[in-house]
DNA sequence: TATTGTTATACTCTATAACTATA
DNA sequence: TATAGTTATAGAGTATAACAATA
């Protein structure tokens, strides 16, 4: 089989495969924790910013307040996240619970290494770049359909 | 809102936003020609390799022989690709319709300006560097899964 | 009126497992 | 036995649209 020459300089089908690859060994990582990514993502980002709103969240990572719904109810039911009287009476205040947050710290740890495996064939350089530049793209995310503003 | 140190760099999400960012716009110019993007990529790699088979085009694409199954169903439906005899009476000989084929050099000009666009706030060396670097990453995809070999 | 949470629904992409026919 | 295609099913991640309650 040849390699296309188009999808060989087509930006997304690259992102696409790499994320497939990266993505699939944090996936196995996460599993026996009972997370995934998007989960564990969430998690992060909470941890960050104690107390905020489901909507404030979902901002901050791009993505719908229905999404949101969905990782949060699963956190809720995992012990990991406890959704507790907000602001006003409308809006959640999201809390990490003190065994998930330590939880967490162990989990952190495990995908630390599969992101080491994964990139192990970049260069440290190779890698602090490709971070840049990824942050430099992904940055935008949202200013148009999640990010209302 | 914060942002999570963590999440900064760690590669799978970083990958995971910028391709929601890339494949988003992607998607959104693929969808009047009734494609997406993973049929897209199908169809260029089948440009590049007219008659190959079935399991062929998933080992090239790095996708499970039932995950071609479906994107062949809806191409062939579409008119874009033909299943012709392969080489023996278990195979499928792959190939793009006259008329798909030139609809997809169309679909691919709209592409390369959503590429472009998307790509719009790297330099042409930063682009350059950044698929060098995704390729590096997503080249061992389907050495365990997907391409048992 | 605008915003928050919520629910129901749907779509994309992919995978696993098991079957059938053929090699 | 091994391989190609097929089918059914499932899971992860996301979105849209509409609604109720609250601001």
């Amino acid at each position: 089989m040849k390699q296309d020459g188009d999808l060989e300089t087509i930006l997304g089908y690259q992102l696409q495969r790499a994320n497939l690859e990266i993505t699939g060994d944090a996936r196995r990582v996460l599993a026996p924790f009972g997370l995934t990514p998007a989960k564990f993502a969430a998690l992060l980002m909470l941890r960050a910013n104690p107390g905020c709103d489901q909507t404030a969240l979902g901002r901050a990572l791009s993505i719908n307040r229905s999404s949101v719904m969905k990782l949060i109810n699963l956190l809720e039911a995992q012990q990991f996240v406890e959704r507790r009287a907000g602001r006003n009476l409308r809006t959640n205040a999201l809390h990490l619970l003190p065994d998930g947050e330590a939880r967490l710290t162990t989990v952190l740890r495990a995908l630390r290494e599969s992101d080491d495996r994964m990139s192990a064939r970049l260069t440290a350089a190779e890698r602090t770049t490709l971070l840049a530049l990824l942050r430099k793209l992904g940055s935008a995310r949202g200013r148009n359909s999640a990010l209302p503003i």
